[in-house]
DNA sequence: CTCTAAGCGGAGGATTATACTCCGCTTGTG
DNA sequence: CACAAGCGGAGTATAATCCTCCGCTTAGAG
């Protein structure tokens, strides 16, 4: 493959990564192109259809991720830190495209890289629980939730860094809710 | 104005504000018309364009919420209960809507209410923090972008139901995270 | 440097989604 | 009962999006 060729195909994964979490939904294709800077035709001859293209994304976002939380665990000095780098990190690669495109998944190896991904964030819950900082209740599915809703966009016409900026607050002032201290979990 | 036609007219609304938090964005007219199960002329009739439409759906909603509001506001206990009650509130009526319709609005009386609404949960925020109920760094604009991210629809195929019990769930954990016994507040 | 196959761009036709009108039929109400 | 107010939705206009195709450009081997 022709170093231009592998050059442009990063761009137009960064690029469409970028614009789902921007629009919150599929954007469509002459956007990714533009925004990569190339032509139509140079996306349709990287990603022939619809699938190929979002595969590629979500494997993209997915190993990253993944990547980025095997880090945090090992690094992290205990669970609570590993569970809130975690978070960060998973805002910051875009793992909430996987809530967008995973309709449209269906390839081999995706529900392997899945389970993988889903038994990590299950280790680090499970380790924050043990170090005594998160609460009973609070579950490896509720943590999945928080970090999709926190990588939606707000639909407010915030310019993307403050976008950005407001999913870490959100998802600090959520870890905090979730942290075995706070007292009260009241419902109305 | 014929009772047949008041009560489609409130059907339409009803249909329009729930679309709008379902799909997360501006839905089709035609699909509005016909979750109200009338016909799109009638939809047409009604609000002859979209200004008129998105006009309306707003002011009912800001109505219903504000009205809501101040009931928290005379019958809680203290500031921190009016506080979460609101924001439930705020959620079953669909206050979310307006981030996404509010850049379509210019109508005169609508920054009027707009600051009603505003002074209404400033008041709420204030007697929450004189209450000692909120930490000193949370202000009434977090509270507005936190109640705007649960109306945000999660995309990850919920039924209707479902995405609602999550949007107050995510609700009560946020006002965990804001309550002043809540411990650290760290950043990654 | 030359040559060529790999790669590029983007005009433009095909397709699909959405907007909106119009008019004959139905129904609430005095 | 009369009839104006209201209704439905087929159908056309418009706009967005998809995707192909082909002549031009360029990386990179020899």
């Amino acid at each position: 493959m022709r170093a231009d060729a592998r050059r442009n195909r990063e761009r137009l994964l960064d690029s469409a990564v970028d614009l789902i979490l921007e629009v919150g939904g599929e954007p469509a294709r002459d956007a990714i192109a533009h925004r990569a800077e190339v032509g139509i035709g140079t996306l349709y001859r990287h990603f022939p259809d619809q699938q190929s293209l979002f595969h590629a994304v979500a494997l993209h976002v997915l190993d990253r991720t993944i990547g980025a939380g095997e880090l945090a665990l090992a690094d992290a000095a205990n669970g609570g830190e590993a569970l809130r780098r975690y978070m960060h990190l998973a805002v910051d690669h875009g793992l909430g495209v996987l809530s967008i495109i995973h309709p449209l998944l269906d390839h081999p190896h995706w529900p392997q890289q899945r389970a993988r991904a889903e038994s990590l964030l299950r280790a680090i819950v499970d380790l924050a629980h043990q170090d005594g900082m998160m609460k009973r209740d609070a579950t490896a599915q509720d943590i999945g939730f928080v970090i999709i809703r926190a990588c939606r966009p707000l639909a407010v016409g915030l310019p993307l860094a403050d976008e950005r900026a407001l999913a870490h607050r959100h998802i600090d002032i959520c870890l905090d809710g979730l942290t075995a201290s706070a007292s009260q979990s009241s419902s109305a």
